[in-house]
DNA sequence: TCCGTTTGTAAGCAACTGCTTACAACGCTA
DNA sequence: TAGCGTTGTAAGCAGTTGCTTACAAACGGA
């Protein structure tokens, strides 16, 4: 609608990865069944057949987002700052990281299920099962994880008082103590 | 299918139960979205125009859904038995009472996300201030709320293992010592 | 320059959605 | 028994959805 109306250059590159780029944003903001194919399209820019030509359905266009979503910060993090930096970047209002919001906003998606369970699953609880030497260590680590996963639910979605507009280090400063009592008090 | 095909008696009150009932297990069990009005008439063995007789719209069942799935055993429970009902509720797996699973299963519909935000938020997390004398009570009380939410979002819907699978009891314990430390540790 | 492939566009289709309407069967009261 | 409001049924409507198809424009190698 501006008078800078690009004339869309052939760039297939360019175009994917922008459909790449809206399908997250609006996966994150509305969950998986309430984005339309259209309304990603719209927001790329693009032509919503070639979504379709680009990633084949909906559903392995979402597959492609958490995918992409992932596990790099995790992977350069070591574990004994884990705990702090998911859930700084969980409270972070303005991040740019969306695969949270994604897990969160289609958890009654059959495939985000799937993806909750098998990125953070896998990644991410291993990562913390590193922090306990307890017999237990996975169990104490998944429910660190079910804890992180759960404020930014009630945050996020419940919208939830005073919790939504607590100061980061405050809440940082709390669950690093409650999780200190679950992961570090040996047996 | 059966030989006893009932002749469904003329009883307003119990089709309207039944419909009730029918939605609640269909939005437990797959979110408000994936849950249309022919499923949760055919699962009441009415006929779907009754639903929009006796409810007017889709979204007002659901939210008579969350109104009815309630408090009352809340209100019923001492605040220091509280994180333990609510925990052991939640763990339950052949539960009856299908709120939660309403409001995990449907975080992405905005009526789910203000239902969460009044029931959970006012009345648990107020039953839970009560639990500690700090300054910073309320958040407290949230955060401890959070965690038993993420616990389900992770069993139910991320069907994370250990987590999953793990007794009843190692999860209490695990997180009662985790909450003792976030709520009972003064300032 | 010619031609085949790649990229982008426009239109439409079949299925499904929430919701409405027109009507039949029942049961109560007069 | 006649009449009437209540309960249940069947069919359909308009809008939306994911996805497909037919075609035009741009590119690159020959």
């Amino acid at each position: 609608m501006t008078a800078e109306q690009q004339v869309r250059k052939r760039d297939a590159a360019a175009t994917k990865a922008s459909l790449l780029d809206a399908a997250a944003e609006l996966f994150a903001e509305r969950g998986f069944d309430r984005t339309t194919v259209r309304d990603i399209a719209k927001r790329a820019g693009a032509n919503q057949s070639l979504l379709f030509r680009y990633f084949g359905t909906k559903e392995a266009l979402f597959e492609e987002v958490v995918a992409r979503s992932g596990l790099e910060k995790l992977a350069a993090t070591p574990p004994e700052q884990l705990l702090s930096t998911i859930l700084r970047s969980m409270l972070d209002t303005d991040r740019k990281d969306h695969s949270l919001a994604v897990f969160l906003r289609s958890a009654e998606h059959d495939s985000a299920a799937g993806a909750i369970r098998r990125q953070l699953g896998e990644a991410y609880s291993q990562a913390l099962t590193t922090l306990t030497d307890s017999p237990d260590a996975e169990l104490r680590a998944d429910l660190a994880l079910a804890w992180l996963l759960g404020i930014g639910l009630l945050r996020e979605i419940g919208g939830k008082e005073p919790l939504t507009n607590a100061a980061t280090e405050d809440i940082v400063e709390l669950v690093l103590a409650g999780t200190r009592t679950l992961l570090e008090r040996g047996e």
